[in-house]
DNA sequence: GAGTTATTTGACTATATTGTCAAAGAACCG
DNA sequence: CGGTTCTTTGACAATATAGTCAAATAACTC
């Protein structure tokens, strides 16, 4: 039902998605959708809560199995970018955005979101500086807090399709940014 | 007629206004707001644009008076971060980012405010490159989309009410960031 | 000021979508 | 089974909103 409603707001967009299209992609009545979610907010909510859970479990993935610190770090630069201007999780976590504005539920969730990429990033870098492989040329936090928003904002930016902004060029970006913070070349 | 377009988004949100909110703000009828925009988009099309434009405007007013490069780029750096969470500009621009996947005239309002806005911090780069006050420990190309790219993000979680990014915090990023690819301390 | 065009209006139609509900059906339980 | 509860359905009512349009009004021209 999270997973219909979740490919539902994929082919229509979050803004233009009906009861009828999640019903449909369910393999239901538009009567059952509201049954069990008579508020379709509801839904809404637990469809943000799966994508934030799912996007977030697999960049943890992409880690596993890289030894080095620098490795992680290298590639945690560059799975934080959408795929592309269509990549369907990237474009539902944007119009979330929008939402939080009205309902504290989904701030709370992007807040959530947030926290853990900025931890993910802390335990990345300090590892890596405790191994001698990086310097850390301004608080962790700090750069941890950089590299985040950096990526929201150049991943807000593909998925506009704000033309100079191509994945090879925010790549370049993200990696140029954490060179300046860390001292160490990481393009790779 | 475009401004009470802005005002009536600005009290219902981009995603609720309706024909008769506008009519509203412009105190006419309905039907006259259709007279002049048969198709909405293309009023929502000119809101888009009149706000970059003024938005710009206002970014460049900032400077103006600023003789030393430098306390230009810290104007600036604190310039480009919305206000607060209530920021009518930078709310609707924000919503407007969700418009550009289905609408080409979105997408090049969006570039064409990116590519100014990249302009701007080169310039301010260049010149205190030259001025002697800075180093460019990046091409002035690649530090000036960061910038850009990083006050974007920091703006839509303040916008998202995003709980850690306070204004301030988003500042001490802004800066740090800037600093580690200047190589001088800017903040004020 | 008569005639012409442009603008404005608000009532009306058309449409899309949510939400209701009684009845049908399925699952479960003694 | 018979009864009970849970689930599902699709027709229907309620609502909201876009868009139409004839008629009224204003503005403009000669």
């Amino acid at each position: 039902m999270v997973d219909a409603a979740g490919r539902a707001i994929g082919e229509r967009g979050l803004a233009n998605v009906r009861i009828k299209d999640i019903a449909d992609q369910a393999g239901m009545s538009p009567g059952s959708v509201l049954y069990y979610y008579p508020e379709l907010d509801d839904l809404l909510i637990e469809v943000h809560q799966e994508t934030v859970d799912q996007y977030f479990a697999q960049r943890e993935q992409f880690l596993d199995g890289l030894d080095r610190p620098v490795d992680q770090l290298r590639t945690a630069l560059r799975t934080g970018l959408p795929s592309g201007p269509d990549d369907v999780t990237a474009r539902l976590l944007y119009g979330m955005h929008a939402r939080c504005e009205a309902s504290p539920a989904h701030a709370a969730l992007m807040t959530n979101l947030f926290d853990r990429e900025v931890a993910l990033y802390l335990t990345i870098l300090r590892s890596a500086n405790e191994a001698g492989d990086v310097e850390l040329r301004a608080s962790a936090e700090t750069i941890a807090r950089t590299l985040v928003a950096l990526e929201d904002g150049l991943g807000l930016h593909i998925v506009s399709r704000t033309r100079p902004m191509t994945i090879d060029a925010a790549r370049t970006i993200m990696t140029s940014c954490a060179e300046q913070f860390t001292g160490v070349t990481l393009s790779s």
